[in-house]
DNA sequence: GAAATGGTTAATATTTTGTAAAACGTTTGC
DNA sequence: GCAAACGTTTTACAAAATATTAACCATTTC
């Protein structure tokens, strides 16, 4: 699942901008208008990263980024208008993550939200899955999209391989249905959770056997975990 | 087109005997005299490397690399007074690739260059570009914007060309469409993601079928790759 | 101005995904 | 130990999403 940016911004011009170049580029966005609509949406949504205005009505940025902070390490970018001054200080305090003034160039903006993903990328989980992992008799590899298994390629579509990706990166944790919804399917997905039982049948046709040091199990009443069994 | 070099230097006679021999090289060269303007251009301009000088007005030579380090990670090469101690440990923090004491021989001043751009050549896509590169029964040489098929030349339009090129400079690593119109048609192109497909029915008539080590692939809900397989 | 190129749209074909329901297992309480 | 309740697996099917192809037009090139 792609990366969700949260554009927290009132002139909706330059939210619809942004917006327009960011899901150009396959990042998700959520926009909202005012600072207390952003915070709101925020501890909904769970972003990956926060780009916010410092003027906004109802709660300016400042005051966002303290609400924000007060639970939350997302990554945030504050945009500042041209002339602002921009105290440094107290948005270090706050715990903002860069500084971007208006006008900007949108790939410079583009270029900051990488960067600072990349710097936070030891944390987040997203970022795992662009590495290649390997389990005995099984490879994940989710920059060529592909899995193998005992050395061969096995023909897998997005869905269960991103679920299969998502439980092998957090061996031996259960995660219930509803979990495994938001955290592969999105937040904002409502669906049956029973789709989750059907992926994982699906996914067991392709992969069980394949090994004993591995396995997709049920965990009865509760939900499913990639198990590991390390006794060699 | 050829690399772009900044050199941010404030001694006038330095920074032009260094374009001369720059552009004698088919370098394109930028010059800033001072560390403000010279982030300006860089950002500007984007260039392919830099050589930057610590001693500076405005905003010495640790400065101008901390910003630019913040949001990018172009080869920067470091150019150190005579006498100047090089605290090698901040240059190494901040991000700097290499140092060249003054006085200097121009003639290693640009074998460094070329080293550091050949160090830099895996993750630049620019340079990737630059070369020949042979797969089995293809090769694909972007100096003469050709492609040849089990040795013969195949008539190929260039944006057909250029997106053959970008996929196997990245062997095996999915696409979406719209990377591949960042990465081909350029970041400020705004067009319907079917043209990429159209393209890759284009091109598959013609190189389709010449080795089976490699093919242009389609990944289900995700993009395109080129993918070699290689079990020989 | 004819041919080649690049881009768009729409139809057609294909694959994946979600859901409902039946079949199957496990737990629980008597 | 048995039956009811509940959870899981499986199957089958319909709906949704995605990819391919062909046809068309605008633009550029020769």
């Amino acid at each position: 699942m792609s990366t969700h940016v949260l554009i927290i911004e009132d002139d909706p011009n330059i939210a619809e901008l942004i917006r327009l170049y960011l899901e150009k580029d396959d990042f998700r966005v959520s926009i909202a208008s005012d600072g207390k609509s952003g915070v709101d949406i925020f501890f909904k949504a769970h972003p990956d990263i926060v780009l916010l205005d410092i003027m906004l009505p109802e709660l300016d940025g400042w005051e966002v980024c303290r609400e924000i902070r007060k639970t939350d390490k997302t990554p945030i970018i504050m945009l500042t208008a041209k002339d602002e001054t921009v105290d440094k200080v107290t948005g270090l305090e706050l715990g903002a993550d860069d500084y971007i003034s208006k006008p900007f160039d949108m790939k410079e903006v583009i270029a900051r939200i990488h960067a600072v993903l990349r710097r936070f990328s030891p944390e987040t989980e997203e970022n795992a899955s662009d590495d290649i992992k390997t389990f005995d008799n099984l490879v994940i590899n989710m920059a060529a999209y592909e899995v193998l298994i005992r050395g061969k390629k096995v023909e897998m579509p997005p869905k269960e391989l991103e679920l299969l990706n998502f439980l092998a990166s957090h061996p031996n944790r259960v995660f219930t249905r509803n979990q495994l919804l938001d955290d592969v399917w999105g937040f904002e997905y409502f669906g049956d959770s029973r789709t989750v039982d059907v992926h994982v049948k699906r996914l067991r046709e392709k992969i069980d056997g394949a090994s004993d040091t591995w396995s997709l199990k049920t965990v009865w009443g509760v939900g499913y975990k990639f198990e590991i069994t390390n006794d060699k």
